[in-house]
DNA sequence: CCTCTTACCGAAAACGATTAAAAAATATTC
DNA sequence: GAATATTTTTTAATCGTTTTCGGTAAGAGG
């Protein structure tokens, strides 16, 4: 490995002089600079970085805790998309990104503890159990942190508007003229229950109630959960015209069931997703969908990690609001009521 | 943050001590190596990754170099459920992973260059373009480096067995009694090529001849381009009878180009997929497919490649080869050949 | 010719850990 | 109890950088 020594050696000057060259000092004559440069760059030498860090403590790396126990995280397309997109920025602003996990080799060590290992600048959470003792730990530390999808006091964060989302897709399917909305949701996470309230505000807002038999709580990214949530909407007496689905996946779920039940789409009955994956374009028919700007959301992510790790003292925690947006593909269709 | 210096002090022993304590040398008496865990996790102390390479020179760190220019990478069900092997993978063997590409912040860096820089002990390569100069620099590097699904001379690679997938559901596909069938490849990769072997020899040994119109080239992971290829196989004055797609996804533009002409699968035409990911048993019908080991394929990777950094002379270049496994969805029904 | 700026450059001390080799403490033997 | 062997601990150098604080040389001004 070639270092900043080999680099003075060469050119005869003093190490500190090399570094001071490299990285653009001004009390280095325009000589020596170029000297210095020309020489590391025919040396082909490369900066250690574990050096660098030690000296200044800053590392320039983030890191990304994306997976909990379940193991969904990387292999979610949602997920995925931010995570390519949280990469993208962070590259774009010098810094590399780590995994952060709770074990490493026979070591079990928490994720504050794996942050302060690898000596992470900042560190972007995602797709975990929030209400874990690990992750709440690594929160409440001194390690500046960015949460996605989740609000925590003091703590900045990005948030996909599920309540908007979750309130557009129920009036899209009132302005075509459903009434009979059956809502087919997750779990009763935080984003869960800001889509119910959007679900909520958008049947209060035509003065209609929500029939308790139209709410069912299935499983994320489940088909199989949602299969049968599907079944136990379709045997009701008074079955749904229109089904708001968990995700674009699980819908897969729900859709199998119907058609299995011989039901149309959107003919018999109307169907939507929510995430707006690339998939939902190409299934047929193509699902409308709610789009979250998960590229937005990781960009955002860690433009405001960066800042907070930059200007620690002086920045503020805040939360911010990412908009998504209607995607219509032909899953749903005008609704005579004749109920 | 809390050194080795702190618990010295505490214990009034010296740091050495201290570093050997923690590490396990057994010149140290049994009572001071309980004082000094003890005062350690009293503490809270965390080892310096960074300090402890500088010294080390090994970082336990990981690079993976995943996406290139078209930025599919991550966002591929393929490969996302490869890196999350990986990174598992990895994790158990005490080894993080850093992310490697060619830019960080405003510097330019090769990938070689980066990997150096973050230290990384070695790195795994997919998914890119392995013919660009930068990926051959890194490759003929000293940095020990594992490639999957491509080989290359004197570097251990991982690789699913193409010939043998596409040989197998050819064979499915004849074994039903199709003759007339067609294969949307994708790029001339070695990857296709592997495939076309595969194609060519089943229907060699059936001593069928392969009709150049029913081999027809698009773009892996892209609906749209599939969608035209199928869309010209259609339009042959004799059709084929079953189409083996380049891909899950990509076959949901030709599943949108075969339900436009009415035309219903399995039973006016049988199709096949490849990559056999969870999508592929979501849809209807059922998709039947090639399943890739992805998740056998990033573990193997990964062994292999510490492998290679622990043993760095004694371990010799080896070419792992991954079976993977067809999945019989509802997509191809029994054909009566009456041409 | 002396002093004062200004412009460059270098010495040396870190950063936090590891690890030879030396030293100190303890145990063993006669 | 001295000599020797054994166990335990410490000293000190080192990894590759950064950075403070002086130091030197050259030119300016008097």
């Amino acid at each position: 490995m070639v270092t900043i020594k080999d680099i003075s050696k060469k050119c005869g000057v003093s190490p500190a002089t090399v570094s001071k060259a490299l990285n653009g000092y001004d009390d280095i004559s325009e000589e020596t600079i170029r000297l210095v440069r020309q020489t590391a760059s025919e040396l082909n030498y490369t900066p250690n970085a574990a050096a660098r860090l030690l000296k200044t403590s800053t590392s320039h790396n983030i890191g990304v805790l994306f997976v909990d126990d379940t193991m969904s995280g990387l292999t979610h397309e949602y997920f995925s998309y931010i995570l390519n997109s949280v990469k993208e920025e962070a590259e774009k602003n010098g810094y590399d990104i780590t995994f952060i996990s709770q074990t490493l080799g026979k070591r079990k060590m928490s994720f504050l503890q794996h942050c302060l290992y690898r000596n992470c600048d900042g560190v972007v959470i995602a797709s975990v159990n929030f209400a874990s003792r690990a992750v709440h730990e690594l929160i409440t530390s001194d390690v500046p942190v960015i949460t996605i999808d989740y609000a925590y006091d003091n703590v900045s964060s990005v948030i996909s508007d599920n309540v908007e989302g979750a309130y557009e897709l129920a009036n899209y399917l009132l302005d075509k003229g459903h009434r009979r909305i059956a809502f087919i949701h997750g779990e009763l996470t935080s984003v869960t229950n800001k889509r119910l309230v959007g679900f909520n505000r958008a049947m209060k807002e035509r003065g209609l109630s929500v029939d308790p038999d139209y709410l069912i709580e299935a499983r994320y990214h489940d088909a199989d959960s949602v299969r049968k949530a599907t079944a136990r909407l379709m045997d009701l007496p008074v079955p749904p015209t229109a089904i708001m689905f968990p995700d674009d996946i699980s819908y897969l779920g729900g859709q199998a069931e119907l058609q299995q039940r011989g039901l149309r789409i959107p003919d018999d009955i109307s169907v939507c997703g929510y995430d707006g994956i690339n998939l939902a374009g190409l299934i047929q028919p193509p699902l409308t969908t709610w789009h979250q700007d998960a590229d937005r959301i990781g960009k955002e992510s860690v433009r405001k990690l960066i800042e907070t790790i930059e200007h620690r003292s002086t920045c503020a925690a805040e939360q911010i609001m990412v908009s998504g947006q209607l995607v219509s593909g032909s899953s749903v269709r005008e609704w005579d009521e004749k109920m």
